[in-house]
DNA sequence: AGCACA
């Protein structure tokens, strides 16, 4: 346990060698100190992080699903906050208990290709009211205190705003498994099928079970560029289609997702995980 | 690019 925590501050100072912004030293006393000096963390470190170039064509409700499943590896995740609106689409806000989760989460996670997109990820510049409620609760009920007496039954605190609020607190104080010390350097987070990012091969998947290669074929190589069907033997409600370009493989899958075979269930073309 | 929630 001692090792590791030992291990990780090492990582963390190497990294800095490589990336920490150059410092600017603001007073006198900071330039006269020693440039023998260790590598410092950088001193806007937040238990909150800020997440830039996040997909905005996923779902907001399942985009923050996600990152709280992928933080939680970290630590107790108190909450995750992002809008849709043009200022603040493709950006959230996941908050820890301690900065030196979101410290860790922040080295680990950074750059991660989420639905795509690599993760741009620093602290936030503010304090989160999950933060504030958690790590300093009298500060917390002091600040609603005053803004209940104010607003009695504003927008703010109307019963639909009340219940989502009673929804989201218990999302950031509900009972998370404590998480294990992560082991693998990148997080593993399953990607739905649906927000893979453009691919050359499609996967095809809700088959009827006795569709032939030749019946795929037939269907899928009426689009330009089509390459081939592979099946498998041992999995007969799926397959994997390739074209010989991402933008041909893309207009043969939006013309065949969702269609009807049979007159049967739908098949579901996606694009193939790389 | 863009720092919210209260």
């Amino acid at each position: 346990m001692a090792e590791m925590a030992d291990a990780n501050i090492e990582d963390a100072e190497q990294m800095n060698k490589i990336e920490a912004p150059s410092q600017t030293p603001e007073t006198a006393a900071d330039e006269a100190k020693p440039a023998t000096e260790e590598q410092e963390e950088p001193e806007n470190a937040s238990e909150t992080l800020y997440i830039q170039n996040l997909n905005d064509q996923v779902k907001l409700s399942y985009m923050k699903t996600t990152l709280t499943n992928l933080f939680r590896h970290y630590g107790k995740v108190l909450d995750v906050v992002a809008h849709r609106n043009v200022r603040m689409r493709g950006q959230a806000f996941v908050s820890f208990a301690h900065v030196d989760l979101a410290r860790k989460a922040l080295k680990e996670v950074q750059k991660f290709p989420l639905y795509g997109k690599p993760m741009q990820v620093s602290y936030a510049k503010t304090r989160s009211e999950a933060v504030v409620k958690t790590l300093s609760p009298e500060e917390f009920d002091e600040f609603h205190a005053l803004r209940l007496k104010r607003k009695k039954r504003s927008r703010w605190d109307n019963p639909v705003r009340r219940k989502l609020r009673l929804k989201k607190e218990a999302l950031a104080t509900g009972a998370q498994p404590e998480a294990p010390a992560p082991t693998a350097k990148r997080p593993v987070v399953l990607m739905p099928d649906e927000y893979l990012p453009p691919n050359q091969i499609l996967f095809v998947q809700n088959l009827p079970p006795d569709i032939t290669k030749d019946a795929l074929v037939a269907m899928f190589s009426r689009f330009e560029n089509f390459y081939e069907v592979r099946m498998i033997p041992t999995k007969k409600d799926i397959a994997f289609v390739e074209y010989a370009d991402e933008a041909s493989a893309t207009v043969a899958k939006d013309a065949l997702h969702n269609f009807k075979l049979d007159g049967e269930a739908k098949i579901k073309v996606t694009y193939a995980r790389k």
